[in-house]
DNA sequence: AATTCGTGGAT
DNA sequence: TATCCAAGAAT
């Protein structure tokens, strides 16, 4: 959960999470679906489905309990470099050399790097791994994060109150915000979309998205194909009589932008249902596991007032 | 190697 | 309001 995400964005998430699945026997007898459900809003979905193959892999091949080396922790699904050095070092006090965005920032300010991200990222590690110590590594990797995380922030580091101030080069050369350099990044084109809400007798049907890409697995509204790269096509999914609701919904991702109309219609008692889906009663919407995007528009048709 | 993956908080 | 950023990984 914590990858690429704030220790306060995840902790309710964590603690909900694993007071549902304790243990990896858990986790892997679990539906995906739940599994889904219970990341939605935290973003970044393939951590969940990566998490649900690791356990079932681990219960699978390792008796249900990780493998304890680096090398074969990295082999694990959603278990990247950071990931498997910090659970070597953290978990199974061996040495292990954490390199994490904090990590990144300290070391790059300590030794004055200045080549830019991400390129500069194998030079960072070799200075990493010459200060890292042989004991208690998973302790001094954890200090550097909070160092970075507390001290030596983004913006306005706190030098006078770091530890190792007396060392840092970045803070000698007078302008420790200057590191790291990173190499600029594209700006986020606008894209427009629709979604549909197709409601009947209280309920609101709703989809699964694809297995891969955006939102890859998770429950959605019907929508018209909009992607990162292209505009929807502005054509619903079934024949009905649509409704255009006056509201829009915006909404930033990591690389792209969408402005997002949405269509009502209500769908004729006893006639066939739209397509593969599933009705979901407008009471409960809350638990549906729905990401942010499609929580903000619902949000936006129901403040909306009469809709059919 | 460069892209593609969410979301909310801070500034 | 616009931009940056976060206990990164997979493809």
């Amino acid at each position: 959960m914590l990858q690429q995400t704030t220790v306060a964005a995840v902790g309710a998430y964590f603690q909900k999470f694993t007071q549902t699945w304790p243990d990896f026997a858990a986790l892997a007898a679990a539906d995906d679906a739940d599994v889904m459900a219970a990341w939605a809003g935290l973003g970044y979905y393939a951590r969940a489905r990566n998490v649900l193959k690791c356990a079932r892999v681990v219960v699978a091949e390792y008796e249900g309990r990780l493998p304890q080396t680096e090398a074969a922790l990295l082999k694990l699904p959603g278990i990247g470099p950071y990931t498997a050095a910090a659970i070597a070092a953290i978990a199974f006090g061996q040495r292990a050399v954490v390199v994490d965005a904090n990590v990144e920032r300290v070391v790059s300010r300590l030794f004055a790097i200045s080549a830019p991200l991400p390129q500069s990222k194998p030079l960072i590690r070799a200075a990493m791994d010459s200060i890292t110590p042989d004991t208690q590594s998973g302790d001094f990797a954890q200090a550097m994060m909070d160092l970075g995380a507390g001290i030596c922030s983004v913006r306005a580091p706190s030098c006078p109150a770091c530890p190792l101030a007396f060392a840092c080069d970045a803070m000698r050369s007078g302008n420790p915000e200057a590191y790291p350099a990173k190499t600029p990044k594209a700006a986020k084109p606008q894209r427009t979309g629709n979604a549909y809400w197709i409601e009947r007798d209280g309920q609101l049907w709703l989809v699964r998205r694809a297995d891969k890409g955006l939102l890859a697995g998770m429950r959605a509204l019907p929508d018209d194909q909009w992607t990162a790269r292209l505009d929807g096509h502005a054509t619903p999914p079934v024949r009905a009589n649509w409704h255009k609701l006056p509201v829009q919904v915006s909404h930033v991702f990591t690389h792209f932008s969408l402005l997002l109309d949405i269509a009502v219609t209500a769908w004729p008692a006893g006639a066939d249902d739209p397509g593969d889906g599933i009705w979901w009663p407008l009471k409960s919407l809350d638990k549906a596991g729905l990401p942010t995007l499609f929580r903000k528009a619902i949000e936006a048709v129901l403040n909306a007032g009469e809709r059919v």
